[in-house]
DNA sequence: AACGGATGCAACCGCATGTCC
DNA sequence: GGGACATGCGGTTGCATCCGT
């Protein structure tokens, strides 16, 4: 016996959602919470599959989204992660808050790989492509590689460099479950885990340092690269959803350009997170 | 102004994994 | 232990928009 569909495919409405559909799936979710996806579509009253619903939430309708574009600091990020992790957008994603599996896939795929590629790197091994004109045919010693650092065809990524900057993957994705479990015991989203991420940012990582060195651009960290903390611990809880007011509420389905910043998680930064931001914040433009 | 190709992103699909009975 | 089911994940697709001609 064959498994039964995620959800009779008649009459199942398919395509972009509609702002009053959103408004369902909203008001449902706010009213109880997250659970048994499945039953959702029936219960909010939406011609949609459940599957559907989860995604509409997890990648669109959820508060604690950031809009727009990732930050370079965020680009860098998924970069030194995917040196890791390879295409394991959930695992980049969980590292970044506010941004989604399905965004950092789009955004590497569209907008990263190109840039990559560009500068001379393969996306998929983060290892430098070999350049015709470097010429000989001869593979370059690395230390001679190490010496023309800068000049893109010769960009080396030692494997040392981005492996051990901090962890291993398993490393990395234990910590990754220990925590989000226990995000209801973190009062700060400055954790042990966020200094890994820190160090992710090495310096001496050649992507890196080679990126920072080819974008002019402005300060990485502004005001809008928040991360949700408290509020987003509760959102996760369905017991202490946060709530929306209807001016929030409305807004939302008016615009849906919204962030953390529009539900009052602004603000939520200790002095040891606002220390790590001013961490990123010059060790960039010490490049 | 109109057309067509390129681009970006939301959404879908199918498989994998976890959980429950 | 194994089947049924729910959920998560990554690859892919479809479509709206942009941009050059």
């Amino acid at each position: 016996m064959g498994r039964q569909p995620c959800c009779d495919k008649l009459g199942v409405k398919k395509g972009p959602w509609t702002a009053d559909e959103d408004k369902k799936l909203i008001n449902f979710i706010l009213t109880n919470g997250q659970c048994c996806w499945r039953a959702v579509p029936k219960l909010a009253g939406l011609r949609r599959c459940g599957k559907s619903c989860r995604l509409r939430w997890t990648n669109y309708l959820r508060p604690d989204l950031k809009r727009g574009l990732l930050s370079d600091a965020e680009e860098k990020m998924v970069i030194d992660l995917h040196a890791r992790l390879g295409n394991r957008w959930s695992k980049i994603a969980a590292r970044l808050p506010g941004r989604t599996d399905n965004e950092i896939k789009n955004h590497w795929n569209t907008h990263i790989k190109k840039k990559l590629l560009k500068m001379g790197i393969d996306p998929v091994t983060h290892e430098p492509l070999i350049k015709e004109e470097n010429s000989l045919d001869q593979p370059i010693p690395e230390s001679d590689q190490n010496k023309n650092n800068g000049h893109q065809q010769v960009v080396v990524v030692p494997e040392s460099t981005s492996v051990t900057a901090v962890a291993t993957s398993s490393e990395l994705d234990n910590s990754s479950t220990s925590s989000s479990s226990s995000s209801s015991e973190n009062s700060s989203c400055i954790t042990d885990e966020s200094k890994l991420i820190l160090d992710t940012l090495n310096e001496n990582d050649p992507v890196l340092s080679y990126l920072l060195e080819a974008n002019d651009t402005p300060p990485l960290i502004d005001s809008s690269w928040e991360l949700p903390v408290k509020g987003f611990d509760n959102i996760n809880n369905n017991n202490n959803m946060t709530s929306w007011d209807d001016e929030s509420f409305n807004w939302l389905l008016d615009c849906q350009d919204f962030g953390i910043h529009d539900f009052g998680f602004d603000n939520c930064f200790n002095d040891v997170e606002l220390e790590v931001f001013n961490t990123i914040y010059d060790m960039e433009n010490k490049q």
